[in-house]
DNA sequence: CTAATAGTTTCCATTTCTGTTAAATATTAA
DNA sequence: TTAATATTTAACAGAAATGGAAACTATTAG
């Protein structure tokens, strides 16, 4: 497989658990500390903890720790993955109405 | 959690699965039969069957019988879950430019 | 130096997901 | 009718993901 496609799938599993996607829909508004994020997802630290590892692993995300409290991690969004999710759902998009069209051209001469 | 929520984490996880997203791409081409789709994905008959009936309780694939030889049962694709995934992820796009315009607007008067 | 804070890592039990093999169902062919 | 075909369902074992609790690390505050 490629690496693209593998790349993908790595998107959409990390995507496919819905306290991940939560954070991500968080972290698209502005970028959040990690402890800010366990409260606001209603879940304890340790378990947000790995579910933003997760997340990083799969290049979603990124982390750093904050200039005055470096105790403080920041995570922020990364736009590569799912720009990539984005031009892989246009293709379907395309593929699919050339469907539509072989489709409507059949039906049209229906010489059989 | 709102239902559209929750259609869009089904859409992700019945797509999180690399054999599963083999198929949709196979699918987005033209319409398929299982079994096909179980030759060219090189995996064994029942395990296709179990990962087309996720694709389709997640609603991303439909069934229906050849009208010739009704054994036969031939998967399409659904546009509506991905097109509603698309939605999302144009949002983030959004919510995104919409955060480097502020940074941006931040950067340029930095009377701290 | 000591205590407090912010987060992460480890360990474990439990649940969920995979893939295999065998049996079942439905439909067409002989 | 009987056999063959296309596919699904059931049963099961192993792998992987999930979440909780406790321990650990790093950094700042007193």
């Amino acid at each position: 497989m490629s690496a693209a496609a593998e790349n993908l799938d790595r998107t959409l599993a990390a995507l496919a658990d819905p306290y991940r996607r939560r954070v991500v829909d968080l972290l698209r508004e502005r970028p959040r500390r990690a402890g800010e994020l366990a409260e606001v997802v209603q879940i304890a630290f340790p378990l947000m903890s790995r579910h933003l590892k997760t997340l990083r692993e799969s290049g979603l995300v990124e982390e750093d720790r904050d200039e005055f409290d470096s105790r403080v991690r920041i995570y922020r969004l990364r736009p590569g993955p799912m720009a990539d999710l984005k031009v892989w759902l246009e293709e379907t998009e395309a593929l699919w109405s050339r469907q539509l069209l072989a489709l409507k051209a059949h039906l049209q001469k229906p010489r059989k």
